[in-house]
DNA sequence: TAGGCCATCTGGTCCT
DNA sequence: AGGACCAGATGGCCTA
């Protein structure tokens, strides 16, 4: 069909970053750094923590009268298919063949009758796909604000890139926000203090040796914010001053 | 054909 | 007790 990235050998996270290193250049470049920690945070992943206000939100039971809802069509039509929301006769039977197969101690609960376990399991099989097709929902709402290649002949993000990108997407608007902070901090300083010495400690970077406005540091404010932007900057509080 | 991704079923565990 | 969550198992589809 579509493109979709090439494989790569195995290992954690290995065919995501190969998704990843697909996107457009600049959200590759931009997004993709630190993907290996992120691999790693995600395989590490504390299983079974925090159960927060999600656990809450309840799935809903079956309506009152346990009506099930439509199951969707399945994109195989194998095993995992013929037992879903649908009842008939021959689900019952490879109903009871699986559980024979998964042998003594797999039944979960010997107390209810066939029928009752049977209809109880349906019902359960039923949340947990819904439960899934929330959480896929989810997912897609998350690609929809995430950059990348949005078009029908893009294949869609898998799900894991799709959260390692959410997540370097947000280190980096943070890291944006940070800078601009200091930005704004630094041109707010005055011109007594914007000399590369006294502003060392303010300069965004860290670094006023990296700093691509210490050279304008010694002007006066106007001309200092002029010389980042071409003109005065609305930020900048001397630059809007009444003289 | 192997490997990746996915949907679904299932049993276990935890929480309300 | 019932629901939510989780992880393992299974099998289908797709691509290199």
């Amino acid at each position: 069909m579509s493109a979709r990235p090439p494989s790569q050998p195995s290992g954690p996270g290995g065919a995501a970053m190969a998704e990843l290193k697909s996107l457009s250049g600049d959200a590759y470049l931009a997004l993709s750094h630190g993907y290996a920690a992120a691999a790693a945070a995600a395989a590490g992943l504390a299983y079974g923590a925090a159960r927060g206000p999600e656990a809450a939100r309840g799935y809903g039971a079956p309506g009152p009268g346990g009506d099930l809802p439509e199951a969707p069509a399945p994109r195989g039509a194998g095993a995992a298919a013929e037992s879903s929301g649908e009842q008939s006769g021959d689900e019952d039977d490879a109903f009871e063949q699986r559980r024979r197969r998964r042998g003594p101690g797999a039944a979960a609960d010997g107390r209810r009758r066939p029928r009752e376990q049977r209809s109880l399991r349906l019902s359960i099989n039923a949340r947990e796909r819904r439960r899934m097709h929330d959480l896929n929902d989810a997912l897609d709402g998350l690609r929809a604000v995430i950059p990348y290649a949005h078009s029908p002949s893009v294949r869609k993000l898998s799900k894991i890139a799709t959260l390692l990108l959410a997540k370097n997407y947000i280190l980096m608007q943070a890291q944006a926000l940070d800078e601009m902070r200091r930005l704004v901090a630094f041109l707010n300083q005055g011109p007594g203090l914007a000399t590369p010495v006294a502003a060392a400690p303010l300069t965004p970077f860290g670094q006023a040796a990296v700093y691509p406005f210490s050279a304008a540091a010694a002007l006066p404010c106007p001309d200092k914010c002029a010389s980042f932007s071409g003109t005065p900057s609305a930020l900048c509080k001397h630059c809007n001053e009444k003289p």
